[in-house]
RNA sequence: CCAGUCGGCCGGGCAGCCGCGCUCCACCAAUGUCGAAAGACGGUGGGGUGAGGAAAGUCCGGGCUCCACGGAAACACGGUGCCGGAUAACGUCCGGCGGGGGCGACCCUAGGGAAAGUGCCACAGAAAGCAGACCGCCCCGCAUCUCCACUGCUUCUUUGGAAGCGGUCGGCCGCGGCGGGGUAAGGGUGAAAGGGUGGGGUAAGAGCCCACCGCGCGUCUGGCAACAGAAGCGGCACGGUAAACCCCACUGGGAGCAAGACCGAAUAGGGAUGACACGAUUUCCGCGAAAGCGGAGGUCAAGCCUGUUUCCGGGCUCGUCAUCCGGGUGGGUUGCGCGAGGCGAUGUGUAAACAUCGUCCCAGAUGAAUGGCUGCCACGUUCCGAUGCUCGCAUCGGGGCCAUACAGAACCCGGCUUACAGGCCGACUGGCGAC
């Protein structure tokens, strides 16, 4: 858990290129305006690291700034709570960041940090048993 | 009111919530955290400040920084190119001159030299650079043909003649033909054809002659000058192209804040000392019978740098191993914003601009701050309704949409160029209407 004194969490930068050259190997998971990137590094004490990549094909320099831009403060504003500690994120803006609205822009990111993947967890069981309970349903 | 020309300016505003960079203040917190070191850094609250007219393209000119930088001559290469001024400087700006366009306000203009030389002038056309003669125009000559004159024969006949075939040591007035010459006015070709228009002149023509215009030459006048004007002389020679080579004049070191300075891990590369190794040729000295060895000096070494060449010069590198010691990449600090600074006033100047005074302090990031979201308003656009009339415009009311274009400082200035939704202001020009 992390720790409950300061509820906003302090996302830490990623600055130089061999970290993001690190974080592409990581799980790679697409989103309809971006692409998220995340390398789980096991430290479970440090604080979350997030960079953003925004190549110089998807516009000027004005819309390169407001991609990242937008991207930072989605991620102040609530995608932060749902990174974990210890974990790495690249977020690779592409041009729809511009078009789609704020709302819909922060839901998307939250849903790709959360979700680890589109098949969820590896489980053993299979589709049978068609589980009575509350197990881990993500409409809760 | 319509159409247009030029110049200047703005390039959303207000409010709320959550944030960011730099900086200052207060309090709290370790003598702490990260790091090899250099160095950097916390929490809370508050204050200040935070992109552009082009920040863009990186096309010119400078500041600043390092490197190179010794002297002379010639050469090469690049840039600029009417004149005067402004400026730190400029290829920029201002004022003027010449040429071209527009009714006009005004706009455009790479605008030195073509009798220093070389080259080129496609196609078309007769001819494109010591000009040329296709058609045409004009003159002279000739008589094979043709034409004309005279005449013989044949045929036809409306009895006037007509047609055909011949003849003449016939003719050159007219149309052709052949030959010789003159001409550049006209036609035609072309971007360009060796001045233009009019008159005289002539066989026809032609600066052949004359007037005006143009051109050239020197003189005078005005102007700092580019240049303009005047009278005179010259019958006209000297085509265009220099954003073709070229010539002339002026001018120009190179690289750039990833410059540079400082602190400084590893690894690869440098300096000092020692040992070993180490060219050629020549002069002198010493030893030696000689070969040769040792010492001192010269030249070449033999390349690279100083733009090239030459001359006088200079610098660097000029072998291996061992020991010791300093420089430098990643990283950090700095360079880094008081400046050819902004604004206002006054003065000088036609102006660009300059001077003086007052006042202000105005971004400093480095995976790169200056933002995200919302509401209202202005502007714009569009729809509906009403009113007015010049019948597609104005005003009023309501609703919807967009809520902006071009575009993000990266060492700093002066310019240029390019991009740009929409809007404001001023001056002027040409029409129409009213008074």
């Amino acid at each position: 858990m992390t720790t409950e004194t300061n509820d906003k969490k302090t996302v830490g930068r990623l600055k130089s290129r061999p970290q993001f050259l690190a974080v592409r190997k990581g799980d790679i998971r697409r989103g309809r305006a971006f692409l998220l990137e995340v390398l789980d590094r096991h430290e479970p004490n440090d604080p979350p690291r997030v960079g953003f990549t925004v190549t110089k094909k998807h516009g000027n320099a004005v819309e390169r700034n407001r991609m990242r831009r937008r991207l930072k403060a989605a991620v102040r504003q609530s995608a932060a709570i749902a990174m974990k500690n210890g974990h790495d994120y690249v977020i690779v803006a592409r041009r729809d960041v511009l078009s789609t609205s704020f709302a819909e822009l922060t839901a998307r990111l939250v849903e790709r940090i959360e979700s680890p993947s589109r098949h969820g967890t590896p489980r053993q069981g299979g589709p049978k048993r068609p589980v009575p309970g509350k197990h881990d349903g993500k409409e809760s």
